[in-house]
DNA sequence: TGTTGCACTTGCATTTTGCAAGTAGTTAAA
DNA sequence: TTTAACTACTTGCAAAATGCAAGTGCAACA
């Protein structure tokens, strides 16, 4: 199961950008994963397990395995507890911010029943560049 | 095969944004087609499926008929050839231009083997607004 | 020492994909 | 008027990915 991840030797199907989006986390559930991690403040596996959208726990330990080898996320330990293991986006992966602005901008625009909040869709409306920046400015306190 | 399409009927995981968008077009294949209507200037099912990625004929069809049905491509008739049918991308999918260019800007900046124009994404970092804007005053020329 | 919590693995049925081949409705040439 | 060619698909089947339920391994805590 699961034969690949996406690495050098991996084959590619072309080079085309938006191929290489693709093949990093063109599926239905890397996105998830990493929204939750970028916006929803989840950092462990358990967490991680318990969206809307009940990701199922080997396809959750598939694509952190493959994120991870894309140097997208991190694996970490918990400084208070050696047994937890904290993931966290790496700046590969926080790069990924204007990307999931811009499909949340989409989707707040052509789905009626979108549950992004009206302010926050107006915010990415009128100043984006500006909310990119406050929140990065959030990851580089922390 | 391919029971479902998208339609106010699918059950849907959630109305997350992110999750609408995956729901949408969240598969391996679904943007390439968007890429080379948006970008390559093909039009036909023929054009479709000649891209270096190969897509299957199965697949393509599936796709296209998907992407009809959330109105994000339109299928109309070639004015001098009946046999032949023209794709086109609505304003719903022209609206996905600024995520494909945040694609391009990402992959472009990590994938070492990018054949994105080194130009193109000098712009794309340089006024991105500007770019979009001649894209789409391209569009609204013919 | 045994139980609990967390991070995964495993097995298996179902669904989706990839590939090759076939069909159907024009249009164009003989 | 028949026939070949072109375009847009459809079909069948093997292989791969997914979803679900249950199980394992390991550290900490009682």
């Amino acid at each position: 199961m699961f034969e690949y991840v996406m690495t050098e030797k991996m084959p590619s199907r072309s080079h085309c950008p938006i191929n290489y989006a693709l093949e990093s986390f063109g599926d239905k559930w890397t996105l998830l994963i990493i929204r939750d991690l970028m916006f929803n403040g989840k950092q462990s596996y358990g967490e991680l397990l318990t969206s809307d959208e009940k990701i199922s726990t080997n396809i959750l330990a598939d694509r952190l395995k493959r994120l991870e080898d894309l140097d997208i996320v991190a694996k970490g330990a918990d400084a208070s507890n050696r047994t937890k293991v904290i993931y966290s986006l790496t700046p590969k992966g926080r790069d990924l911010l204007p990307i999931m602005l811009e499909l949340t901008e989409w989707s707040g625009k052509y789905d009626a029943q979108t549950e992004a909040p009206k302010s926050f869709l107006k915010h990415l409306e009128n100043d984006k560049q500006r909310l990119i920046e406050i929140i990065r400015s959030g990851w580089d306190a922390s």
